[in-house]
DNA sequence: GCGCTCATATGATGATCATCATATATCAAT
DNA sequence: ATTGATATATGATGATCATCATATGAGCGC
C-alpha cells in the first residue's frame, strides 16, 4: 500500500502529469495572481480536463502552495545562473541588471514570484507563505554571497536592502502606466544598487 | 435634468452614500485585494444590501477605480501629515519611520495601497492603473520635496530609489512568515534610507 | 490477445458572484 | 398628513467555480 508513498524509483505517468500541472500553475499564478488562477484554467493549459485534478492534489490550495514553491525555485535558478555566467567581480551587477531589465518587467509569468505576487502573499495559506519565506531567504543569501568586499561586517544588511529595492522597483515599474516613469525607476535603482564604478 | 450633474451645492443623500461605499471599498481592496473584493461585501459593510449598488456605480470596475484613487489619497495625506508634524530637518526621516513601522506592516487596510496592491495593479483596468500611477508620482514628489540638501542635482533619482525601497521593504516584511526576518528587513532599510547621523 | 489497474473524462452539485428588474420604504415639499 | 420622487431592498438570472461521483479508456502483465 505504501508503494506510491515510497516511490522514488522511476517517475510514473501520474508523477509526470503532476509535475506538468505544477509547472503550468507556477506560470498561471504569476500571470493572473492567486485569486485569478482557477483549477479549470490550469488543467486546460496542460491539455487535460478539470475532473482529473483531484487525483493529483488534495485541494486547489495544495496546488497553489506547490506552484508558489516551484515559481520561487525557477526564479532562484535563473538568478544563480546569471551570476555564475558572469566574471566573479561582475556577478552581483549582472544579477541586478537582469532583475531590473525591461524584459523582466514585461514578462512576469516566468519572472520573480515575489514581485509578481508579493502583495497577495500575506493573504495566502500558511503553506504558501512558508514557501515564499524560504525562497525570499534564499534570494537574500544569493545577493549576500556575491556581495563585493566580503570583509565588510554588514553584508547581510546590505543584501536585505538590496533585495527590497529590487523587488520594490520591479513592482513599481510594472504597476505604473507611464513607460518613462517605469524606465526612470529601473535606471535609478540600477545605478544605485550597482554603481558603474565597480 | 442636470441638477445632479452640476450639484456642487450640498451633498445629497445619494452622494453621501456613494462616498461611504467608496470609503469602505478603499479599505476592502487593501485588505482582500481587488479580486477578493465583492460588491456584496462592501455593501454589507456600509449597512446596505447588494441590490442598490448599481444606483451608485456603473459597474464593479468603476467602483474599484474610485476606491483605488481614494486609498491613494488617504495614504498620501497620512504621509504629508507625518512630514508636516516633524521639524523640517526630520521630516523625511519621520515619514520613512512611519512607513516602515511595525504598525504599518500590521495594518494594510488603512496603509499604503501601493504596498498592499502593487503586484495586482498591472492586471487592473486602465482607470485603476491611471489612478495608481498618479498617486505613485505624488509619493515620489513628497519624498523629493523633503529631501535634505536640496542643492544636490539628483534629488529626484534619490526619491525614486527611496520610494522603491520603502515599498519593497513593506511588501517583503508583510509577505514573510518569520517575524525576525520581517523586523530585520524594516530595520535594515530604515538605517539605509534614514541614517541616524542626520 | 485478455483482463486488470489506474489515469483521465464526463457530468453533476452546491456555492458564490455580478448584474438587473421590480417592489418597497423613506424623505422633502406642500 | 399626503403626494411624488428617489434611494434602497427583494429576488431572480446566468455565469463561474471548487469539488466529487461515476464512467471511460489506455497501457501493462499474463
Amino acid at each position: 500500500m505504501s508503494a506510491a508513498t515510497a516511490g522514488r524509483t522511476a517517475p510514473s505517468r501520474k508523477q509526470v502529469t503532476h509535475e506538468r500541472i505544477v509547472g503550468a500553475a507556477a506560470r498561471a499564478i504569476r500571470r493572473s495572481g492567486y485569486d485569478g488562477t482557477g483549477v479549470a484554467d490550469i488543467m486546460q493549459k496542460v491539455g487535460l480536463t478539470h475532473g482529473g485534478f483531484y487525483a493529483h492534489f488534495a485541494s486547489r490550495e495544495a496546488m497553489l502552495a506547490e506552484a508558489a514553491d516551484r515559481a520561487g525555485a525557477e526564479s532562484l535558478a535563473t538568478l544563480t545562473r546569471v551570476a555564475a555566467a558572469a566574471p566573479p567581480q561582475e556577478a552581483l551587477g549582472a544579477m541586478i541588471r537582469a532583475y531590473l531589465s525591461k524584459e523582466h518587467v514585461a514578462d512576469a509569468e516566468t519572472g520573480c514570484p515575489v514581485a509578481a505576487l508579493g502583495s497577495e502573499t500575506p493573504r495566502q495559506t500558511s503553506r504558501v507563505r512558508r514557501a515564499a519565506t524560504r525562497r525570499i531567504k534564499e534570494m537574500i543569501d544569493v545577493v549576500a554571497r556575491y556581495w563585493p568586499d566580503h570583509g565588510e561586517p554588514r553584508v547581510y544588511e546590505h543584501a536585505l536592502v538590496t533585495v527590497a529595492t529590487m523587488v520594490g522597483t520591479l513592482v513599481l515599474a510594472r504597476a505604473v502606466d507611464d513607460p518613462k516613469l517605469s524606465k526612470a525607476l529601473r535606471e535609478a535603482s540600477l545605478k544605485h544598487c550597482d554603481p558603474p564604478g565597480t
